[in-house]
DNA sequence: AACATTGACTTAACACTGTTTAGTCCTGTG
DNA sequence: CACAGGACTAAACAGTGTTAAGTCAATGTT
């Protein structure tokens, strides 16, 4: 029978192989040795089964932070940089759709999927807070803080994600290094 | 008569009023008065009216950059970190659509559209050398230090893109500014 | 055992898309 | 005046997301 999750599963390896916008309702259909028409008895719209895929790639992104162990909260913050372009480069076509997907109707809100990137957003001003009382950032705001850094972290991810091959993370690391010692106090 | 131009114009006007994702070949003809096999006698495909119209983005962009006057190179940079900030948040979907359209077939090249573009990166790349002579930067290689300053804006772009209304000049100066006094020898 | 109901699908259709082919009409030239 | 070319239109093809209606088997009820 026909599930959920197998309708899930075959559009994200679509997804994957050559782009959310080249992915149709026909063609998993077709994967799964059924008519398109089946598929809106367990899922609402293409959207809606885009946003489940996306919602899924932020959950297993946000899932390899929590693997960080660091002592020091700036290296933690370090650490996720590089996970975070890592995984755009790992997961090019998934990454795009997270970030670069926009349906026609502006609402589809699959739960978590935003949840799971405020929860990583928070990990990071944690520890941008701890650093703060540690001494080890400025006492300025702890959030245009970590909008700084998300936003310059993202950019990165982005320009790896289409410079195949090339070694991102001196480039992931290179951008926070020079950040987070252009932000100390003393510099 | 219909004209070539006004095909872009009127294709651009609907890219940035509701984004590039939901234009049609059948809607721009209809607000210019025609049926939509008339536009194939002056544009090639739709993938190509588009990359036409990224590439208006691209040069306009551009040109805002060479009104920057400034003596020291790395103001020069920030300058530009600033405008380029500033034209995503200005122009949202045009900026979307250089950015984030992926024609299917993956070779239209329209001239001057990445022209453009590394006409600006190599703008930077010039005031990054001469940076490093003054010593303002180090030593290590311009074209890692041109990317990892590249990236971290267009992140910052993108991001300030989403939210408007936040004022993005304290964003993009701050990151330019964290990156080259972290990026400086001293520091 | 006969009947009704439900679920899982298919077939057919609608309204839209980009694009191609064939035809029409008008205009300028020999 | 005839003819050639340009600028368009009408019709059609193959594809899309989505909806409505119908089929068919399994299940539960009397």
């Amino acid at each position: 029978m026909l599930t959920r999750e197998a309708i899930v599963a075959s559009a994200r390896k679509q997804v994957e192989e050559h782009g959310f916008e080249t992915v149709s309702l026909r063609a998993v259909a077709r994967d799964l040795g059924v008519t398109a028409p089946a598929l809106y008895d367990h899922v609402e719209s293409k959207a809606e089964l885009l946003a489940l895929i996306a919602a899924e790639g932020f959950e297993e992104m946000v899932a390899g932070f929590g693997s960080i162990d660091a002592i020091v909260s700036t290296e933690r913050l370090r650490a996720r940089a590089v996970a975070y372009v890592g995984f755009a480069v790992d997961h090019p076509e998934l990454f795009r759709l997270m970030f670069q997907y926009r349906p026609v109707e502006v609402a589809i809100e699959v739960d978590n999927e935003l949840g799971a990137a405020t929860r990583a957003f928070e990990l990071n001003l944690a520890d941008i807070h701890q650093a703060i009382a540690d001494g080890r950032l400025p006492g300025r705001d702890a959030v245009e803080l970590a909008i700084m850094l998300w936003s310059a972290i993202h950019g990165v991810a982005t320009v790896a994600m289409m410079m195949p091959g090339e070694p991102h993370e001196n480039l992931a690391g290179g951008v926070i290094d020079a950040m987070l010692s252009g932000l100390q106090p003393g510099g």
